[in-house]
DNA sequence: CTTAGTATAGTAATAGTTATCAATAAGCTT
DNA sequence: AAGCTTATTGATAACTATTACTATACTAAG
């Protein structure tokens, strides 16, 4: 994997992000500092980027995929009105239980929690 | 919500399934019987359905959705290679842990596994 | 410097899903 | 059962997110 200036710049504007943007989230931001890079630059990259475990892909609930600085498994808080994606602080265990069936390979798992995030959740009570 | 061949029709293929098929996969099957019914159609109660809780709508990994013909809660196994989902024996008890901040509304969770499943992972090992 | 291999911008193509709309069918109400 | 109202349908267009293609530009090594 070469590094090029668009891939630098994507993973630096990726990484000063706490949330987890879409890659035409991504594309604007870098655009403002790059405003030549095309947007099939910036998945090329997303995707090198995740496939070399340095970021990580959700593809979690919601139209598009997101994309995570921290690619650590931690589980995520998806708000169903503004479809933001929040880390959830992970100090707590989470004691998965066994697969019975042994001859499936797993790999891993995906916790998701989905509902209203606190900005939705006060915008909601007004109504 | 009325109801017509179409929809009963939809309902009663999914539920005939002990997998979950893509909406592309349901309309093929309803296609049989119902030659003329039209792709949007199936789209239509699919969502419908799930938003009556009758059906579920599954927004997990990979590209296309899903749908799973029982409501209730319980775990998903994705595969990575043929990308099937099944569904999880739930007899074994989760605990999941709750979410310390109290000011967002937590609706549900939703719970994957992913790897290879059984046949997957056996055609893997002849190579 | 040449060359071979990558990466890029720009654009076209694709996949999955949703929206539009005139025609049809359901389900009251009498 | 006939008429009325409104939801639903099939057909198709539109849309969104993502991937593929291509000619050009860059990089590192010999």
């Amino acid at each position: 994997m070469r590094n090029t200036e668009q891939k630098s710049l994507i993973l630096e504007v990726l990484q000063t992000h706490k949330d987890h943007p879409t890659a035409d989230q991504v594309y604007n931001e870098v655009r403002e500092k790059l405003p030549k890079i095309s947007l099939g630059t910036v998945y090329r990259n997303l995707e090198k980027l995740s496939s070399a475990g340095i970021i990580m892909k959700l593809e979690i609930g919601g139209g598009q995929k997101r994309f995570d600085p921290n690619p650590m498994g931690h589980s995520h808080f998806r708000c169903l009105s503004c479809s933001s994606v929040e880390d959830l602080p992970h100090d707590f265990k989470i004691d998965l239980p066994e697969i019975p069936d042994g001859n499936r390979v797993v790999l891993g798992t995906t916790l998701e929690y989905y509902g209203y995030c606190e900005e939705c959740a006060a915008t909601r009570q007004l109504h």
